[in-house]
DNA sequence: TTGACTCATTCATTTGATTGATTTATACTA
DNA sequence: TAGTATAAATCAATCAAATGAATGAGTCAA
């Protein structure tokens, strides 16, 4: 019954989850979703409607799944940033913070990949999936990494270059994830494991503050 | 005939650029190929066996107009490099140079978006054309990038942070591209203007030093 | 006439979705 | 408690449309 419900309906979001991020929407039909689910091909229509039912469904949990991962770290940040002007002392501990939040959700996490599949496609060719998804996770993330470069830059969170130089710092998260059968390569590796994750989350922490033209100590250089 | 071999042939690629890089192989039938091409569906079997046949002349076409574009700036970079050892002044210079050849190729290009599609594609879930793509553009950018990391930071080129760094440096410039619908909502337009493109290809260059705790003179920042 | 090329038509598969029947669990009644 | 009505959930079978590919006839210049 209600276990069972929840199962169906679960074990085709987890499908959904890892084969839209493998091959995208298309290029999955139903029928693999059902086989990789291991449920009857009307189960579809039952939760979902239709195959796009499950492609919003899916993308509804695992945003929920990223915002609760998030939202731990993220709390605290947020609300010091609406709260009140910050120094930018602080602002580069945040950013640290910020920055290894991210490396976790999408390098060393456990589902880093599957859930990273999704972001990026939708990043990559939006559906109208993205909004959820937008506001959700991208908007208050690109909101707090530009925060932080405009205090720690002396610049207006409106301003464009701040904008887009929170974005490079997405950016060179991202590329580990967009980019990652080149970077196997160059390694000589088959995957990426554990000590990889270690040493790339530390590399980001590093890089942000120089990205920013600032010490860790928090005194911004002078050009 | 001769002209109309080409013409025929080259429509084709060219539908297969637009229509490929912006759904995707499977998402993109033969039909769409050739009414885009505005050429018969038997034009595909004969000049391309089949689609997958398409897709192939279409990555080596651009690899082709790729390398082309990249081997002008380029040759005098390899060379350099390869030849005898730089010095860091001479890295730095070249550090520049090699992002302005990435922003223009990747965001203020003519053919910068569908190539960067395509490209990304690639990178994001490999196919058999991705060997060509990668022999021929993505190591040898990735390699004079890690030379130049390398230089700047007192490492080895077959260090895995220093690959890795100069990974992160092709994340910031690609983000432009696998990121582009959230920047454009964060920026609230609609599409990337000219002087977005140039603001972006400035701040790029100016990032890059940063990132490799480099001044543009030349001297490492002693932590 | 030959060979390069283009064309409309056709074929077998795969696709997303629906149908109606069947099973299972829950609520209600005697 | 036993029996039944009601709803929830699952199932195999089927449909129309789209798909990749092949066919064989037709066109045209050399």
């Amino acid at each position: 019954m209600n276990e069972g419900r929840i199962d169906v309906k679960q074990a085709l979001i987890d499908a959904a989850i890892e084969l839209f991020g493998e091959q995208g929407f298309k290029a999955t039909s139903t029928r693999m979703l059902v086989d990789r689910a291991g449920v009857n091909i009307s189960a579809i229509p039952y939760y979902f409607r239709n195959k796009e039912g499950v492609y919003i469904g899916m993308v509804e949990y695992i945003t929920g799944q990223i915002h609760a991962e998030l939202s731990e770290s993220f709390a605290s940040i947020r609300t010091v940033l609406v709260d009140h002007r910050i120094t930018k002392q602080e602002a580069s501990v945040y950013l640290v913070k910020t920055m290894q939040v991210l490396a976790h959700l999408f390098i060393k996490h456990k589902q880093a990949r599957p859930w990273g599949m999704i972001v990026l496609r939708e990043q990559f060719k939006p559906t109208d999936a993205y909004d959820i998804l937008y506001e959700r996770i991208v908007r208050p993330l690109h909101e707090v990494l530009t925060t932080l470069v405009a205090t720690l830059t002396d610049t207006l969170v409106s301003d464009d270059d701040t904008i887009m130089r929170a974005h490079m710092l997405l950016g060179q998260v991202l590329i580990f994830l967009s980019g990652r059968e080149a970077l196997l390569r160059r390694l000589g590796v088959e995957t990426l494991d554990e000590a990889h994750a270690e040493k790339i989350s530390d590399l980001l922490c590093r890089q942000a503050f120089c990205c920013l033209g600032v010490r860790p100590g928090g005194s911004k250089e002078e050009s």
